[in-house]
DNA sequence: GACAAATGATACTAATATGGTATCATTCAT
DNA sequence: ATGAATGATACCATATTAGTATCATTTGTC
């Protein structure tokens, strides 16, 4: 049960790091600094940029930088970026949804710690990591 | 993100039925009723049994009866039987734990909401899921 | 006591998710 | 022109979860 993957994990460092640069920064750099595998890292950051929480220049002297403030990014946005929409369960019988999961007690006391976790991470902004 | 897996939910609907059974429940009656692989289910009931969360009576008329009163087992107890240690996050660098890991924000964050999560799941026992 | 119906123990396989590489195309400051 | 950067995409590796298969042991019933 892993609230923050390693992808996502990397990817809040690297726009920790980011977001206290006052320049584009190459992944070259980020690498040196986060020791983490380059492909990976590049990896990583394009997908930041297609989804718009990084700015991404091409070409020599390119790299990254934020695209918004630190304290309008939200790591919620992150993990969502690399986790998928966040829910916590799902009930299952043999790949069917479960038909009962309207009545489910259990999802339901589930769904309520859910909502108090989003409620928490939606909290947290990248200013707030620094 | 998955706060509870599959066969701790198999697990958690297992049990929920044989509390309810005044009798012992053998694996065939829990396989038509939970609709769950026989020898999948199988599998956990034993696990239950070893972790005493049931007890099993063995030969013909055998099966698994609640160990324990329905109000004093919690579905975290269960989760630990099929996920371990219950821990959100760790931070990782290639392999190694991150030497940061004491200074960091964003683990103690992460931490706080996970001790809520934790103090919310310690509240929920089977007999509030009948 | 034989037998069938149950669980115990254990090893194996399959599917999925995560973590990580490799390669080539495109852009752009110099 | 060129080389240093990202874009796009396909691929491979590892770990976790889900599920199967097999044989041994126990026990109620006839
Ligand atoms: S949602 Fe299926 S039993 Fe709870
Ligand atoms: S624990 Fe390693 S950077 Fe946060």
């Amino acid at each position: 049960m892993k609230l923050i993957t390693r992808n996502t994990d990397y990817a809040l460092r690297a726009i920790c790091y980011i977001a206290q640069q006052d320049k584009v920064v190459a992944v070259t750099e980020l690498v040196k600094v986060l020791g983490v595998p380059r492909p990976f890292l590049r990896k990583i950051l394009q997908r930041l940029s297609q989804k718009r929480i990084l700015e991404s220049y091409k070409g020599q002297a390119g790299g990254f930088r934020l695209k918004g403030q630190p304290q309008k990014i939200f790591i919620i946005e992150v993990m969502r970026v690399f986790q998928g929409e966040i829910a916590l369960n799902g009930c299952f019988l043999n790949k069917h949804v479960c038909p009962n999961k309207g009545k489910c007690i259990l999802r339901k006391k589930i769904k309520l710690i859910e909502d108090d976790v989003f409620t928490q991470l939606k909290r947290i902004n990248i200013a707030s990591l620094i």
